[in-house]
DNA sequence: TATGAATGAGAATTCATTCAT
DNA sequence: TATGAATGAATTCTCATTCAT
């Protein structure tokens, strides 16, 4: 991609996560992105549209991180842990864009195009949940409430983590206990 | 208290929960809540000061429902339990009220000031996590993870809950079985 | 007069001295005053009215001043050095006063029937400028520039006189000097 | 200077002068200045900052007046004559911005900031003062007064010469006069 | 006479976006 | 493609004044 165009998306990323994306005009992303209000707009249709690509641009970054390595062959619960190891550790490695990340997922910025778009990254991993009902793991529980707190322990055991600093076998043990405990608590 | 101000921040809360704080000008405040322009800054010192108060609000609100009826003699798990369950049901009593409550406290609009006031709320609770770590469920996790697991779990379990719809004994066995869940995985 | 009357034209004396006539809003004056909102307007029919008033007020208590022990019979010179001494002494008595007299002359606050009015005052002096030509003292210059002249250098010297905290015999060294330096000069 | 920097400066001038800094929206002076609201801003920080903006032009244009031919070899009496006769003569040429900048000194609208930035100009009569004590002509008035006398004797000329609407030969003696008379008093 | 809640016109300032160069 | 001056609608907040009690 064009250079400016990524350097426009970089300073972006650095004052959204600094100051929020109300707080943060156009015109402090154009000098520091240094290039000059008019160059942003030959780019991206508007602030809105700009948005919209950061967010791909991350979601799109931490989804190449889950898909490496990702053992389509291993058993769900292989598979999960993976991506929840990979995750964890993506988040702890960039925590600036994860914590971005988060807050455009929930706040009503982001497109819904641009939010179905997203959903393409997520291919690689498409047979999960169907397997997931198969195997029949979470008996009485439906599957969309265990989806769901998967999301919400990992993303605990993110903060968490990214809050304590944790590294290296800290950091493994940290990952691995905490979805010790989702496991435990959804196959009980 | 006044009547005014009673009607200005039921219009904030509504306007806030349908467009967000950013996007809901003082002018919608004072359309829906049928007063004018200066009335709101006679009861408010600004906007971010109307938001403080509307999280302060909706945050008694909440803690009043689960601080009734608290068994303050019963075990760890009693309390957390009742605490689990008046929180999820308060939030499928007043799900616009809920959701509004989450963004204001993820959100950086409440001012710290009003953060803190609101931790007076939960005295009624200050024993809980000191008699929590001395029996010594949680073996080897953190505390504070154990703490951020719960909110995050019983989040997730609200969201569910409202998106489903659940009532009546859905609901109970809905609430019961996520915070099985929950124990499960951290006492296990 | 009534209390509250005087109470509102001392406070507001007291806030416009202090931060100006724009700077100072009605509901200020009425807190220093210790009144109601509504109190105000129903001694004064405006601001601007109230302003009138206070210029009113100030500009008496100096005239009365500068009237008390006026030489009548005395010369022109001395009925002038008697205004010029009684005007310094009443701007270094009333320093706060005497500077927000000064404003509101400049400001076009003050309505033009309120300075009207406020010649009236001065009547005990009227015969001071029509007797001051008659005696021809100021040969080649016009009156009006020498009574000009008088204002600025008596204001002068009382500015001078404020800010240097003169008391006492060096206050009545520099009045009397600075008369001289006056007179000196328009009668060589 | 940008053109239209220029036009929002001139603009500023004559609505200021006629109706006051708190009487003159900005919204009047991009009508006048015939641009738009936001321009105002591009150009200027705030409305204090363009009063500012227009204090340091004005003094700029009247220091320059009075800066040429400035005879810095001659006598201080010569010099202080010097300054003395541009300065009036400036102020009847250009009657709507002398009458600004008076008012823009006395007003507490300058930034301190600006005043100071101000002095710089002055700095061609730097040794004025240090030279006049020197000469020990104010005998037992303090040099402080004398200056003060200077510039309201000054002032007084040029309001009247204003006023009076004097010019060429007329004016030329008034200045000369009014001088005398400054010097005669502080010099007998 | 005193009160003080309600009013709403108006003020300064911001900022996404355009467009001529 | 890059530039950056110009735009003007929109926003928050102020404050003199009114009027029912």
């Amino acid at each position: 991609m064009s250079d400016t165009r990524t350097q426009i998306i970089e300073a972006s990323i650095e004052l959204f996560a600094e100051s929020g994306f109300w707080n943060t005009p156009t015109s402090k992303i154009v000098q520091n992105a240094e290039i000059s209000t008019g160059t942003l707009f030959n780019y991206f249709k508007s602030k809105n549209g700009l948005i919209d690509e950061v967010f791909l641009q991350l979601q799109q970054e931490l989804t190449a991180a889950i898909a490496e390595g990702y053992p389509e062959t291993g058993t769900v619960k292989e598979r999960v842990e993976h991506i929840w190891f990979r995750y964890i550790t993506w988040g702890v490695r960039f925590p600036v864009r994860y914590r971005l990340l988060q807050q455009l997922k929930m706040s009503d910025f982001v497109s819904s195009d641009a939010r179905e778009r997203s959903w393409y990254e997520w291919s690689f991993a498409s047979t999960l949940i169907p397997e997931a009902i198969e195997t029949g793991l979470y008996r009485d529980v439906s599957v969309k409430f265990v989806v769901q707190l998967a999301f919400a322990q990992r993303d605990a055991a993110t903060d968490y983590a990214i809050a304590s600093q944790l590294a290296d076998t800290a950091l493994t043990k940290h990952i691995t206990r905490s979805f010790e405990i989702y496991w435990a608590g959804i196959t009980s």
